[in-house]
DNA sequence: CTCGATTAAATCGTGTGCGATACATATGTC
DNA sequence: GACATATGTATCGCACACGATTTAATCGAG
């Protein structure tokens, strides 16, 4: 094993440096195409949440896309502004807020998956591999964000260009 | 091939929901350590840059870290303010602007670097593993940041979940 | 039933990322 | 020398994202 002084990370071992630029760059190419649907991107999420279950509240909408009522609330006043979506108090619990999708919203939903479908494309990888990138990646922010998980098993001294 | 008639694309399923989920975990589990230190996450791979490579100009720093002059001049800024780092225009050709880290900037870069290590050990992978995933989410990156590459050959039609 | 604790949203303030745009300066080319 | 180009800088703007606080509604214990 050499010695490893002082600073044995570099910028392309971190695995935690390969996802925040593929973040940015998975932004710089939905900007475009979201820029003419009016969307962004944490916006084009909700509506998919909201897609797949309608009338969620926020904080269930928060759940699926890992974001908090103070970040998700300005959000869906815009998009309500917008008409993409209907905010409503729960009449059985008044404390909850259920948003549903408009026909607009849903029908902008739609495009916006166009403009994922047509990403796809792009991507330097098949199916399966993707899938499998997928799953991995979704085990990682898992792992991140339980409290303080019994580790499966990793050394941690293991992990040195990780992170 | 089942038919999938209007939004066949589940949240879940995609891997560009799967990067951006990971790097908001990432974000949270580096937070309050890096709060401790002063910095933010693009900060310290800035200061990682700087790191492996004295003296890089702005564009330089850019090309490392995929960001924009326009992003990194205030960054930059902020982490002179601190002390961390001395902007140098360039005698030669003074275009350029390089920038150094300080004795203070190197030893906050240690601080930071053992804020990665004591990370990787809560990742739910083997060593091998996330160097694999770390390989193929840069080579998504890349494939991304590509203007109009001629794709490796992936079916497009084959990638509905992704994106 | 009332009071206190808990929960869900909303709100406020701050920092930051990141794009668009405009502009100054230095370089290279004609 | 006049030109286009590249690069760094400054400004503006929006949207996150987080912390902390506030308000409203619900629930539970007495």
């Amino acid at each position: 094993m050499p010695d490893v002084p002082t600073s044995p990370l570099d910028l392309d071992q971190m695995l935690c440096f390969a996802i925040y630029s593929a973040n940015g760059a998975f932004n710089r190419a939905y900007r475009p195409m979201l820029d003419r649907l009016g969307l962004t991107y944490p916006q084009y999420l909700v509506l998919m949440a909201l897609g797949e279950t309608d009338g969620l509240t926020v904080g269930e909408i928060g759940a699926h896309v890992f974001l908090e009522s103070n970040t998700l609330t300005p959000l869906l006043k815009r998009l309500e502004a917008a008409g993409h979506v209907v905010r409503r108090r729960d009449t059985a619990d008044e404390r909850q807020v259920r948003v549903s999708l408009t026909d607009t919203g849903r029908a902008l939903l739609q495009d916006a998956c166009a403009v994922t479908q047509s990403l796809a494309g792009k991507l330097a990888v098949t199916q399966t591999q993707a899938i499998a990138l997928r799953d991995a990646i979704a085990g990682l922010r898992d792992s991140l964000d339980e409290p303080a998980s019994t580790k499966p098993s990793v050394a941690a001294s293991d992990l040195a260009r990780d992170g």
